[in-house]
DNA sequence: ATGGCGCGTCAAACGCGA
């Protein structure tokens, strides 16, 4: 079974390279991050019509998250608990049916934080606190769970193309890292540097500058696998080719193959 | 060396992203 996210950038400005993708790599299930659409808007039909089950969180203008997947979307729940007073839509969970399990999959857009120094950085960080509070409850059950999203951490310096560079943004922050750091000490891998170890691997790059002619990436998507799920992992990827696509998201496809 | 974009909102710039 291949899982996949993929920050989108504008669903309704993305639809015809979506539908492309889901055509051409076929994945079972799908998050997709920063929609910027509310529910009613999102373009259900087109992806249902390729066989997928649809469950979106939705929210004007910014953000907003969407599971699609093949084998239909059970116990659906949107939003990150811990702070009722929290409007952005931000997180979405459901179960899918594998062919011999079912697998949870979480899907979250992460606040970018910037600038740091600011009420954006603070929340960010709360964000990330409440994370980590939800993926203890989920590790708890011992079941297969992929937590997989934007999550606008660049974990290490072999994550980045010019590591430097990065190093007064939020997304490489001592205490972005760390909290990132302390999610995947609680029992969780991460799919990609599983399968690359050796880093160079990218799911961002600007717009501006020609920073994907220059490869000039960052890696801040990721897929988190609880130590049920990571004993079926059998490979995991990077769509890069979307990026040199007609315009393009920013970000790329990131997926895993688990023999569930 | 530097700077170079794009989406949604809303109908001109602006907020926001990374």
């Amino acid at each position: 079974m291949r899982i996949a996210t993929w920050n989108i950038n504008g669903v309704k400005a993305r639809i015809e390279g979506l539908l492309t993708w889901l055509r051409e790599t076929s994945p079972d299930a799908v998050c997709l991050q920063e929609i910027k659409s509310v529910d009613e808007g999102f373009p259900a039909a087109e992806i249902e019509a390729l066989g997928y089950s649809v469950a979106v969180h939705g929210q004007k203008g910014f953000n907003g998250v969407a599971l699609l997947a093949k084998a239909g979307l059970e116990d659906v729940q949107r939003g990150l608990p811990g702070d009722v007073d929290d409007v952005q839509s931000r997180y979405i969970e459901a179960i899918i049916r594998g062919n011999h399990s079912v697998v949870r999959i979480g899907g979250l857009y992460l606040p970018n934080g910037n600038p740091i120094g600011t009420e954006k950085f603070d929340y960010k960080l709360r964000w990330m606190r409440r994370l980590i509070a939800h993926a203890q409850t989920r590790l708890a059950h011992e079941e297969p769970f992929v937590l997989m999203g934007d999550y606008n951490v660049i974990p290490e310096a072999l994550d980045a193309k010019r590591p430097n560079a990065w190093l007064g943004d939020a997304l490489a922050q001592p205490e972005s890292r760390g909290l990132y750091a302390e999610l995947t000490h609680l029992g969780l891998t991460d799919a990609i540097r599983a399968c690359h170890p050796g880093g160079g691997v990218y799911t961002f790059w600007d717009y501006q500058a020609g920073s994907f002619q220059k490869d000039d990436g960052i890696r801040i998507d990721h897929l988190l696998l609880s130590p049920q799920a990571a004993d079926k992992l059998q490979t995991a990827g990077i769509d890069r080719f979307t990026r040199a696509w007609e315009k393009p998201s920013d970000h790329v496809p990131a997926w895993v193959e688990l023999d569930v």
